[in-house]
DNA sequence: CCCTGGTCCCAACTT
DNA sequence: GGGACCAGGG
């Protein structure tokens, strides 16, 4: 009973309370994940309860692994079954590669496949999706300026969040514009079809359909799982919240957490009615309330608390702490963002020498996080950072998997595994050029669009019937017999090798007696770790805890029969399905990563990279190797072409937060779920947060008061919030004064102590007050420059020896009011600001050059006329360079003088 | 056919 | 700051 002394009454109840559906209303701070995992815990030890049966949903890789881990120190050695922790996305992932062929239906001609999805699908990412949206956009002639990609997109995945398809969109559109959008809804959703590919959306709502036609699925999945958790329930959306209803099955067992006050996905589809009416949907639903914070001080508790009382959608609750007063809120208020984020920079620092200093004494890790509302905010912290000399770790942004080199290699693999994939098939035709140039590839696309072959097919019929030149068809050849070959590799029966001798290629083909034995132990594999294994078991995660291989081992019997009773299309295939890559094969079958060696060199990609010579041509084979790195770890962990595929379309951003870490830049949604003893909150003006886009509806900035009141929560001693007066909101654009968010003014002022220097002049061009005592009333330009000359400088700062002066910025002299003020301000910090030049006209009668004229080009210098075609501007002139040789140039578009 | 450089337009959060 | 697209030159 050890470990439940560690609770409070109400965490207690929340764990012990096993049984029946229960909503634990867990607020900021409160002890969710702990209460979370010793509810798994005591499920499996004090109940008995197999770990297998157990199934606990949440919304992020790294809180699924946290969770896993957490569960594994409470219960570890206890069995190797564990339970299954995953994202909603991965689960729906894993259901669909074991089942998903029960959707399918039969060709209405004898002899055709059937139509639908099969195991081997792909998985489109956001560029894939806007690639297909642009094609169908392309195909039925609309125009993309009116209704762009992007807003047909959001509207597409806007219906798919609320489970309608393309006939409801359009019986319920009102005006011609859905209508379109309905229509192009239907048409996405065929190409998908034909690709044979999933987009993110589609992963939730076929897990669910399938669930909700296939019977014996959903009953297999019934019995698999006694136990449900949902972690972050308020961020859930439609489709899951109908997979956790049939996951819940009869017994409803299903423990929901979550927070009203930290919905922030509404934009995804979330709806907040899901935790709102959970006793309605479970009317013998016990309600638990975690409402004593860990984590804060109380002033930063009160302040969040008193900025997200605002909010009338909520169900309101009274979060409190042990830890009396505090440390204040900080506000800052800078010139700019570039100076915001050096204050930030310079306080960070200090920070953390005081606590170095203090480390003999004990105590937290010190860490730091910088949260803004937008992304693109963190270039100016990184290079602050970076000028303190300060290491930092960003998350999110520009992930590793959306690199071009990168996706050109996942895309060869897509195409490998499922050649169907068209837009892959594009991305990697010409890549790296091989003269497959665009009016090929138009020859193509006509071919399938009139064939209603995917591009592939296309190809090959086009192959086939000769119906394009010599040249181009030898390039097709070459790309075709190159995915032939990957395809023949991974079956196992490629017979040529690249630097290999003869010999050691043949030595690597399978005999057919090798064959015989492979397929024997696949067999025998088959037999003792089922089919479930194969789809739930070893994957893409390094944590232990999520490879649940062994954890089938008690219930596979019953799956297996319960599979095959219900006649369920997939299991029986199973058994006679081809030899998979997978590592216990046979040593012969090639890894992904040998896969990614024979493409890499096939191609001739580093070769080309190498050639190029540049910084960055050789960070983009480092980011090759290190892509074959991750499959050869792939490869260690049993895994197959298909579950490192998943794991790379799944992976996200904010998954490689690193808790050791001591500085963090982060979106506020990325830090949900986080800590820090230190918190700046950055960019608080209206516009930016709560951002342009969600003012006009006072949901939206219901939602954005909630993302202020996480961001507020992360902070565990001290939280700074910080505001620019002046931003740039383009990089080359005129700064443009703000206005204080409205979030400022909704925390209690007595909580607020101002830093930096004390401002009190008022100037014209500053905001001139909004006035809630103690708050600056307005803003002084002159004064409020943050100054690092009488601070104290971090050591690395003062290392190369420069005087402190030389390098930093004098404070502006005048104020914003006059664009030379600015340029002379930018210029004082040695910042590029251009004031924009009118434009000049160009002096006209300079044209119509006759041969033997002397002529001067601003490249090539001088030379004489030789020839003209053609009239007026159009007119092509060739010209004689004594340096350059004959060039023929557009009169209009060369830049001739006479000379 | 391929590469380059200029221009235009954009810029919210993320599985 | 930068990605997508286009047109020109090689």
């Amino acid at each position: 009973m050890s470990f439940l002394d560690q609770l409070n009454p109400q965490q207690r109840e929340a764990v012990e309370t096993t049984d029946g559906p229960v909503l634990i209303l867990a607020g900021a701070g409160s002890g969710k994940t702990r209460v979370i995992t010793y509810r798994i815990a005591y499920l499996i030890e004090h109940k008995g309860v197999m770990p297998e049966s157990i199934l606990a949903m949440t919304f992020t890789n790294k809180a699924a692994a946290e969770m896993g881990e957490r569960v594994e120190k409470l219960v570890g050695g206890l069995s190797i079954a564990k339970p299954v922790i995953s994202t909603f996305h991965s689960f729906c992932v894993r259901v669909l590669r074991r089942d998903i062929e029960a959707l399918q239906i039969p060709s209405a001609t004898p002899g055709q496949p059937p139509i639908g999805h099969t195991k081997k699908f792909v998985i489109y990412d956001e560029s894939d999706m806007q690639s297909v949206v642009k094609s169908v956009m392309k195909h039925l002639g609309l125009d993309d300026k009116q209704l762009t990609p992007r807003a047909v997109l959001s509207r597409i995945s806007w219906a798919k969040n609320h489970m309608l398809d393309p006939q409801e969109l359009y019986l319920q559109s009102a005006d011609p514009k859905t209508e379109k959008i309905a229509h192009l809804f239907e048409e996405y959703r065929k190409e998908l079809r034909k690709a044979n590919a999933l987009d993110f959306d589609d992963l939730l709502l076929e897990a669910t359909r399938l669930l909700k036609t296939a019977a014996p699925v959903r009953e297999y999945y019934n019995r698999r799982f006694q136990y449900l958790l949902i972690d972050e329930y308020q961020d859930t959306n439609r489709p899951q919240y109908e997979l956790m209803r049939m996951l819940a099955g009869e017994r409803h067992n299903v423990c929901a957490v979550g927070d009203e006050d930290q919905s922030i996905y509404s934009w995804r589809g979330a709806d907040i009615r899901n935790i709102l009416e959970f006793e309605k949907d479970f009317p013998e639903a016990k309600i638990i309330r975690l409402e004593q914070n860990y984590r804060s001080t109380q002033n930063i508790l009160q302040a969040a608390s008193t900025v997200v009382a605002n909010n009338i959608r909520r169900k309101g609750k009274n979060l409190w702490t042990s830890r009396q007063g505090g440390t204040k809120i900080g506000y800052y208020e800078a010139p700019d963002g570039e100076n915001e984020a050096l204050f930030a920079a310079d306080h960070i620092a200090k920070y953390l020498r005081e606590a170095g200093r203090a480390e003999h004494s004990g105590g937290e890790t010190p860490r730091a996080a910088v949260l803004y509302r937008t992304n693109s905010q963190s270039r100016l912290f990184e290079e602050a950072m970076r000028r303190y000399g300060l290491k930092y770790k960003v998350v999110g942004g520009f992930s590793f998997y959306e690199r071009s080199e990168i996706k050109d290699m996942i895309s060869y693999l897509k195409v490998i595994q499922n050649p169907d994939d068209s837009i892959s098939l594009l991305r990697v035709i010409n890549t790296p050029t091989r003269g497959i140039g665009k009016s090929t590839i138009d020859t193509i696309e006509r071919l399938a669009l009139e064939t209603g072959l995917s591009l592939w097919g296309a190809l090959g019929e086009a192959i086939r019937r000769q119906l394009l030149p010599q040249r181009a068809l030898a390039a097709l050849k070459s790309f075709q017999q190159l995915i032939g070959d990957a395809q023949a590799m991974l079956a196992g029966t490629f017979v040529e090798q690249l630097e290999e001798s003869m010999e050691t290629a043949v030595a690597r083909i399978p005999s057919p007696a090798q064959l015989q034995e492979a397929q024997t132990l696949q067999a025998a594999a088959d037999d003792s770790m089922p089919d479930d294994a194969a789809a739930f078991g070893p994957n893409e995660f390094e944590n232990p805890a999520f490879d649940f291989g062994g954890a089938y081992a008690g219930s596979d019997e019953e799956g297996d029969e319960a599979d095959s009773r219900a006649g369920v299309p997939p299991a029986v295939e199973r058994a006679s399905r081809p030899l998979p890559g997978q590592q216990d094969a046979g040593a012969t079958l090639p890894s992904t990563s040998e896969l990614l060696k024979f493409l890499i060199d096939r191609t001739g990609y580093i070769k080309l990279l190498e050639a190029e010579d540049t910084p960055e041509a050789f960070s983009r084979i480092e980011n090759l190797r290190e892509l074959v790195n991750a499959a050869a770890d792939s490869r260690d962990r049993g895994e197959t072409l298909d579950e490192f595929l998943d794991h790379a379309a799944l992976i996200a951003d904010t998954d490689d937060y690193d808790e050791r870490s001591q500085i963090t830049l982060m979106s506020l949604h990325a830090a949900k779920g986080l800590e820090f003893p230190l918190v700046f909150l950055s960019g608080l003006e209206e516009g930016l947060f709560p951002h342009s886009r969600t003012m006009l509806q006072p949901d939206d900035v219901e939602e954005e008061r909630r993302l202020c009141y996480v961001g507020m929560t992360r902070a565990m001693d001290q939280l700074i919030l910080t505001r620019a007066v002046y931003r740039r909101r383009y990089g080359t654009d005129l700064p443009e004064a703000s206005v204080p968010s409205r979030f400022l003014e909704e925390v209690p002022a007595p909580l607020i102590e101002e830093l930096g220097r004390r401002r009190t002049a008022s100037v014209s061009t500053g905001y001139v007050g909004t006035a809630a005592p103690g708050r600056p009333a307005a803003y002084d330009v002159e004064r409020s420059h943050y100054s690092y000359e009488d601070e104290d400088q971090s050591a690395s700062w003062k290392r190369d020896g420069t005087p402190a002066s030389r390098q930093k910025p004098t404070a502006p002299a005048k104020p914003y009011n006059s664009i030379e003020n600015i340029a002379e301000f930018f210029a004082s910090r040695g910042k590029k600001f251009t004031i924009p030049k009118t434009p000049v006209e160009e002096p006209a009668g300079k044209r119509g050059f006759r041969p033997g004229q002397k002529v001067r080009h601003p490249k090539y210098g001088e030379g004489t006329v030789y020839q003209r075609e053609g009239e007026g501007e159009e007119a092509k002139i060739t010209v004689q360079f004594p340096r350059f040789g004959l060039k023929k140039l557009v009169e209009k578009y060369a830049q001739l003088e006479r000379a």
